[in-house]
DNA sequence: CATTGTGAACGGATTCACAGCC
DNA sequence: GGCTGTGAATCCGTTCACAATG
């Protein structure tokens, strides 16, 4: 029963299953194979039964899995089944959009804290949250046990902050600031950088082209 | 010389590379060794060389890379020697972010559209840019040649979205909306689903701390 | 002689194929 | 009979080790 330690491409996926189980779950679907799965995902039904596997065994052998039932397990699995309490630091434009998403579309967070540099957004409200002075971290993460941290602060002023929220006692940090953050070992660094995932699409497209202006001169 | 494609994977890593040389021009440094870009970057310099040896030898045996040169050459490589002209449906605060970043930040791309469904949106500018009503999108894209788009819509208002925006001519998306996108297959969809990137990173931090949990149980 | 470029070895993730079970 | 769960085979990307070279 105890299991190898689940790889991180196998983790990227879970959170993709439970969406899909959420829409299932809305739309009154109690059962749904692997194959099915398989088609809402775009993963190979083989490997959406190792991934699983790698957790326990959820389905039922002839009929498929239990939405509700996996939904739940899942939650589990990824600790979604708790509120998770994180702090979002630099309240721009993508501070903010995370913010409203998180309140309005995520109930399993818990946003303690927005907070920014510039003076003049100070004491603004995004949701229903009051943006806060960077000054006022420590206070609030005194106050609050809070482990998880995103950053969406200019490059320049990423590593800086993020030394601070450490000594702070975040342990998980999501970087969408576009540099490479240097942190002790024990601290879980996630990249979200936007300029990454557009340039690689540009290559796709500009590859596409190359291509197409090829098989046209064979002509 | 002629060569195996590169791995999505490789592809991911170029803007990384690309990033640091940046870096390292603006500070004046020539020359890099792979051990240099390693240390930068956090990938292994074995990797960084023979990410490289993909599209060619563009290093000094004994010396390292000059990194003007081969900066000019990711450039080429990625596509971003001449500017990508794209647009950005949806106006929240997401496409607000993202077209603020890229007219500031970043110069290889030409936003030649933002898009809203909200008519309290249209009109309004945002770094120079009006924001057009999503009606306007066949009109602006019958008028250029406009590849790239960038979803930053609802997830219910996606698929329809994109839909449109290929039969218009749009070939590679950037999706931001938290679902899975249906499109043929010559349409390349890059996802950059933020919903997935936190749900992972909580799963890190709750298995560390049930990892905490049991050596402290051991003690 | 330091550092690149690369074939060979390795390891991790995916796919295959089928036994096990409802 | 249909679908899950899983060992075995395969594929693919990374690391190793070293020959090539400025």
């Amino acid at each position: 029963m105890s299991r190898k330690k689940a790889p991180k491409s196998v983790i990227k996926r879970l959170p993709v299953y439970l969406r899909i189980l959420d829409n299932l779950i809305r739309r009154d679907v109690e059962v749904i194979s692997s194959r099915g799965l398989s088609d809402e995902t775009g993963f190979t039904a083989e490997q959406i039964r190792k991934d699983l596997a790698y957790f326990g065994a959820f389905g039922t052998r002839g009929t498929g899995y239990n939405t509700s039932y996996l939904r739940d397990k899942l939650m589990r699995i990824i600790g979604l089944d708790k509120k998770t309490r994180l702090v979002i630091v630099g309240a721009g434009y993508l501070g903010k959009a995370l913010t409203r998403y998180n309140v309005l579309k995520n109930p399993y967070v818990d946003i303690v804290g927005v907070f920014d540099a510039n003076p003049q957004e100070v004491g603004s409200e995004i949701e229903g949250i009051k943006i806060q002075s960077i000054e006022d971290i420590p206070e609030v993460l005194n106050k609050q046990n809070v482990k998880v941290a995103m950053i969406t602060v200019p490059a320049e002023a990423a590593q800086k902050v993020v030394d601070s929220l450490i000594s702070l006692g975040i342990t998980a940090i999501l970087n969408f600031a576009p540099t490479k953050l240097i942190v002790p070992r024990k601290v879980q660094v996630h990249n979200a950088d936007l300029t990454i995932e557009l340039q690689s699409l540009i290559y796709y497209v500009m590859e596409e082209e190359k291509e197409e202006k090829e098989s046209r001169i064979q002509k």
